[in-house]
DNA sequence: AGTCAAGTTTTTGTATACAAGAATATCAAT
DNA sequence: ATTGATATTCTTGTATACAAAAACTTGACT
């Protein structure tokens, strides 16, 4: 424990961030945040750095700090790229994936089918994001799995909302098992294509987007 | 001037570590480099956690900061992903590319072309940079532009070294005519094809950037 | 010589102090 | 009342001070 604050205050800063407890152009003041964390200001200036660079938090000199949350355009180009990047996972892993993975796919999947039947969110989205690692990893490139994790990550808080409409778990889950089929059969282009279709933001998934997007403004 | 010397530190730092000044696993000195900045500890230490989100410096907490140069594996995953990023931008671009924008890439090209009669490499560079550039843009996803100008900044020195092996400009050269044949037609899957194939590190490429990353360790 | 332990020196991490710029309040003049 | 100038307060950015951990030194002991 402590071994660490600075560290330790980004994340809980970031996890602020993403819960919305600050909203977009919310100023980060930092001797009541100081205050709060019980640290000083230091720390917590260091913890701002490395916001800044993921995107969350934009510095303006001498201003301060202010979060920034993606507007409904930005967002879309983030799922945009999620979704290539998956795509591109796909297609890699089709070629490298082992067998113990495509077990542990299934696995996973299985365990998604049985959040479905218990309509369990939270599980549905555990076993959501245990299948979609895999197939970071398998794709054999670590440095691409980091990225893919790092977007996946900043998009957690909307995809959680995605899940909650009528029909978007048992959707999802049919849809994974497309991915799965692809990959044991090493059809790359397959897992590309049913990868990019999985998280692509289109058709009813961009109005329920916008619609969470509304409701969480208010 | 010196409206905010943190920011610029951590620029600087990062061009002394892309221009080989340090090497992997060298430490950063807090206190030389505070002295040789004319600056104190803090603001270097802000700058530290900026380099260590973007992977150019590892901090080891209660040891200090290191810096981190990709080996082998892991400039090959980097090359890999920065090719399917391009490619994606080629795709997208392909759809949305405008005629002014393709009016500057044939402009940059003829530039290249230039370089490439005069065996300037600097200019060449400057040249393929903007041409680059011109498509990230033209994916129509300033989310992706900047995720693909990001990686491609990342790689630079080493993309530099590429240019200097005989032949390498001039095949560059064919290589972007084919892209922008291919965005001219909009044909999407071509231009993406293209992307790829021209950063790829591939075949004789491979065996160059082995060897220009041995000389560099010299 | 080699190893280990205690003490010393460095170095990191955090708090505090201070200087300068930005925001805000005060107040006179139109 | 509104505007503009000046003074005051807040806030940021940086330097310095200090505590605690790591690295290094020294010297006793096997």
């Amino acid at each position: 424990m402590q071994q660490r604050r600075a560290d330790n205050i980004a994340e809980e800063l970031e996890e602020l961030i993403f819960n919305g407890t600050y909203s977009d152009g919310d100023r980060l003041d930092e001797v009541r945040l100081a205050d709060q964390f019980g640290v000083s200001r230091t720390p917590l200036r260091e913890a701002f750095q490395r916001l800044a660079l993921s995107g969350l938090v934009e510095l303006i000199p001498r201003r301060g700090a202010f979060v920034r949350q993606p507007g409904p355009v930005e967002l879309m180009e983030m799922f945009e790229v999620m979704a290539e990047l998956e795509a591109v996972c796909g297609r890699l892993a089709a070629m490298r994936i082992s067998d113990k993975a495509l077990d542990d796919l299934r696995d996973a999947n299985a365990k998604c089918q049985a959040a479905v039947d218990a309509q369990d969110t939270d599980a549905y989205y555990v076993e959501n994001e245990r299948f979609h690692r895999i197939i970071y990893r398998q794709s054999g490139n670590s440095f691409l799995e980091q990225e893919a994790a790092k977007l996946h990550k900043r998009l957690k808080p909307f995809r959680r909302q995605q899940l909650r409409f009528r029909g978007r778990m048992a959707q999802s889950m049919a849809e994974h098992e497309a991915v799965v089929d692809a990959l044991t059969r090493g059809a790359g282009d397959a897992a590309s294509a049913a990868l990019r279709a999985h998280v692509a933001v289109q058709g009813e998934k961009f109005h329920n987007l916008m619609a969470s997007l509304k409701s969480a403004a208010e």
